[in-house]
DNA sequence: GCAATTTTTGACCGAGCGGACAAAGGTTAG
DNA sequence: CTAACCTTTGTCCGCTCGGTCAAAAATTGC
């Protein structure tokens, strides 16, 4: 955005853990809690230094998020012509939980950038985000129309896809505390799984 | 939580208007980027007057978040063994999702409160959330085991039907960009609440 | 070894914010 | 009318934070 391209690996490194502290900071207290400061020390460096790297704090929100679109929307991405549709479908929405599981810090940055209006990423969301889930909302169109899953929807259907496997990284202190420490975080997903793919299934099957 | 009770007329519409102001605010920036001066004004009054009322921020804001928790878990309380389950259940969902059409600001206060880990209401979460959500778990595994939906995760069930409710005012901007301009909101309601009643309805359906 | 360049840092500035305070203005009871 | 009380406001303070800057330190090229 700012930044030519990283030449060094030094560079490079220094710019990864700068990028990894403010996902860290960015993601637990939102744009306006996380300091300079804090996403600094907790890559190793003083203030001075990171501004080094990014002149602003935005620039390094900015560089975060495009490289979270990417991995994020990677799923949907992968929703592809090839097997059965009901099959594929199961197949995003465990792959979609799993990135919950794995990835709750990258959920919470998105949501919380999502919940203040986007202003930052709005470009992004109109452009590739827009034009893949249109891209997709036809391939599940035709999938319909092929008499292969149950006719309704298909935005709907990807919002609630979404929905409710994000839910679990972005409400986890809720589902968390509902659920009662019984059961860890591997027992809470495959709970979870079992009853998305038993409500999308039964909900999808023709 | 530092006042007494309300006395006069006046008192309370300040009250009131200053609760008013700041779910505005707090809603929009979240609870750092919404400033006492910003809440005091929206409210009618200047800063150190609004402090007259409130002693400080925080006040406003577990003050706004006390009976946010309330209106926000009606449509749950709601929820009772009178009529068909299946019916009770999709009444459920409609209701929550007029609420996310009617009251979107709540739905976001509350989100970015979980969001950033419930610092300010986890007792509450931990109190009468899990206890009502735990009462109303036990009533639709009821009905499971009557036979009158099929049988699943009734805690699982209930984080769905949050989840993509929720959704639309939480991720309103998204769900904006993405569908476009060509319906309005009233069109988007109809065509997710015919989306998700068919989703829960023929995923639910012994 | 030395000069040029890159990286790091301490010190600083200005703006914005939460909150305190005392004084002014308004209201009510006798 | 007046004294007591309630409400409102202008002003101020201390702190935090984003960002600057110049100088020091480290690194690199020759």
């Amino acid at each position: 955005m700012d930044a030519p391209v990283p030449q060094t690996r030094i560079q490079a490194a220094k710019r990864e853990a700068i990028l990894e502290a403010a996902l860290d900071c960015f993601s637990r207290l939102g744009f306006r809690g996380a300091t300079i400061d804090a996403i600094a020390s907790a890559a190793g460096m003083s203030k001075p230094n990171l501004l080094y790297y990014f002149r602003r704090k935005e620039d390094v929100y900015a560089a975060l998020m495009q490289r979270l679109l990417d991995t994020w929307l990677q799923p949907l991405r992968d929703l592809d012509d090839v097997g059965d549709p009901l099959t594929e479908l199961r197949g995003y929405i465990r792959r979609k939980l799993e990135m919950s599981r794995d990835l709750p810090r990258e959920s919470r940055l998105f949501a919380n950038e999502i919940l203040e209006g986007a202003p930052r990423i709005l470009p992004m969301i109109r452009g590739d985000l827009k034009a893949l889930v249109d891209e997709k909302a036809l391939l599940i169109r035709q999938w319909m129309q092929d008499g292969k899953i149950r006719r309704t929807d298909p935005y709907h259907l990807i919002f609630a896809v979404w929905a409710t496997t994000q839910h679990y990284a972005d409400f986890d202190t809720q589902v968390r505390t509902v659920l009662g420490p019984d059961k860890g975080a591997d027992g809470r997903f495959e709970d979870a799984a079992r009853f998305l793919e038993q409500l999308f299934m039964d909900g999808l099957r023709p």
